[in-house]
RNA sequence: GGAGAGAUGUCUGAGUGGUCGAAAGAGCACGCCUGGAAAGUGUGUAUACAUCAAAAGUGUAUCGAGGGUUCGAAUCCCUCUCUCUCCGCCA
């Protein structure tokens, strides 16, 4: 959510950041400066008004003391009107607040300076290609037929048991989804993370904080029961563990990973780019997480783009990274780096992360702040990234590696799955 | 799920209608003291909104949340949420 005040105070500026995102509907700005004027000037009226009844009671509370009865009853009879006017004015002055919140919800963040305009995702901009193409053989299988082939995926029985796009990993294909997920958290840590371990269903509160909600109400499981929904990425529980939180400055940066699985309705998705791995209603994920001083984010974003490029190398898969275009990007992101890997078997870069720098965006929803130098307390900057998410890994890997004798597991991954072939 | 108790600032905890944004202690920050530290000692230590060019200042709101009674509510009433204890169920 961006800030009315940076919003009244850069009218020009939101105006033409948010046409790059392609925002449909720009008026909004003139209509929220408009809301919040005239809440300013309620609140003011308001105050003004409650100032003069609280100072009528406590002169009442004055003279009773003073024994004068007579008088505290003339003071009395004067506050009638006030209770009126505050009252209306309170009740003005909420649906004021009301409207202003319902219009500022609806505007996306502001993307950062470097951010391609564009509309689809053929128009995102690729930043750097690494790695090697593999040249696969005549026969080589996609990996729902080599997950079949080996018996480490059954699709058919978690459909039994679940629905589509719960798929059920048995065997080696189960052993490899937890070495990909040890790998990763061991990563994680060796580059600062501190590992969490945090609930899979949230509040509203929480889905509301980094702008799940309202934006993506259909997205998300939910559980009518309880009002809870089911986290569709750790970016949600982690970055709530700090709402409503005031770090000092020196515990910047704050950087947390953690496991969990991610659950995506995915409404409306079908076809052929869904198949097998490529699309998921339940996926592990390892997420990263940081809270940053506001002049440090970008460097972060780097830094964290770095990482999860460096798992990439490290599991041998060639990538790609991609930096977003207005129309590509995420509701609340201010700048989003893609990183995909090639699928040889289907011949198509398959997104395996995303990272990015939300700004003050979700903290101004969160409450998240830090009390800065001269002791101001000040809205930080949150920032997460995949690193990574298992299924489309797992599908690279499992394409890419392919050869008559059976898939060969990255050498990083043999001392976690302590077998080096799939076969 | 049943019965009872409770929710106050960073923490502990006082406060049952006015002088309470809130005692006291702890913690934390800064200073004094010290060769240095500890102890001691002094000062400070919530957030939001409005006002202001800005700071200072001022005003308003906030003692789990929402509503009510009252000239006046942390304090009384209602509703909700959460926590704890006991019982039940249970990985």
């Amino acid at each position: 959510m961006l800030q009315v005040s940076y919003i009244r105070d850069n009218r020009e500026q939101v105006l033409e950041r948010l046409a790059v995102k392609n925002f449909k509907q720009p008026e909004l700005v003139d209509e929220i400066i408009e809301i919040d004027n005239n809440r300013r000037q309620t609140q003011t009226l308001l105050d003004n008004v409650s100032a003069e009844a609280n100072a009528a009671a406590k002169q009442v509370g004055e003279l009773m003391r003073a024994g004068k009865k007579e008088e505290a009853e003339v003071v009395k009879s004067k506050t009638g009107a006030w209770k009126e006017e505050i009252k209306t004015l309170g009740e003005a002055l909420a649906v004021l607040e009301n409207s202003l919140y319902e219009k500022l919800v609806l505007l996306p963040n502001l993307p950062h300076a470097s951010v391609p305009k564009g509309l689809t995702p053929e128009e995102n901009e690729v930043v750097l290609e690494s790695g090697q193409k593999p040249q696969l053989a005549e026969n080589a299988l996609p990996h729902w037929e080599l997950a079949a082939k080996y018996n480490l995926i059954d699709f058919e029985l978690g459909v039994k048991i679940t629905g589509a796009g719960f798929p059920v990993y048995k065997n080696k294909g189960a052993k490899l989804q937890r070495a990909l997920i040890n790998f990763f958290i061991d990563e994680a840590e060796k580059a600062g993370y501190s590992e969490v371990s945090v609930p899979l269903m949230v509040n509203e509160a929480s889905g509301f904080g980094t702008s799940q909600l309202p934006d993506k109400e259909g997205q998300m499981y939910f559980v009518g029961l309880d009002n809870l929904y089911l986290i569709p990425t750790a970016e949600v529980p982690i970055t709530n563990l700090y709402r409503d939180v005031i770090l000092k400055e020196n515990e910047l940066p704050v950087k947390n990973c953690g496991h969990t699985p991610c659950f995506r309705r995915e409404a409306g998705s079908y076809g052929a780019h869904v198949r097998g791995l490529n699309r998921l209603h339940q996926f592990d994920k390892v997420e990263i997480v940081q809270v940053a001083h506001p002049d440090e984010s970008y460097n972060i974003l780097e830094e964290m783009s770095a990482h999860v490029q460096e798992l990439l190398q490290k599991l041998g898969l060639p990538y790609r990274v991609l930096r977003l275009c207005g129309g590509d990007m995420g509701f609340g992101s201010a700048l989003t780096y893609d990183m995909e890997t090639w699928s040889a078997a289907q011949q198509r870069w398959l997104e395996v992360s995303s990272v990015s720098n939300f700004e003050t965006f979700q903290s101004n929803r969160l409450k998240l702040r830090f009390r800065n130098a001269d002791g101001k307390i000040q809205l930080a900057h949150t920032l997460n990234g995949s690193a990574l998410a298992l299924p489309r890994i797992v599908a690279t890997l499992l394409e890419n590696n392919q050869t008559e004798k059976g898939i060969k597991v990255p050498e990083v991954l043999v001392p976690y799955t302590k077998f080096e072939w799939i076969d």
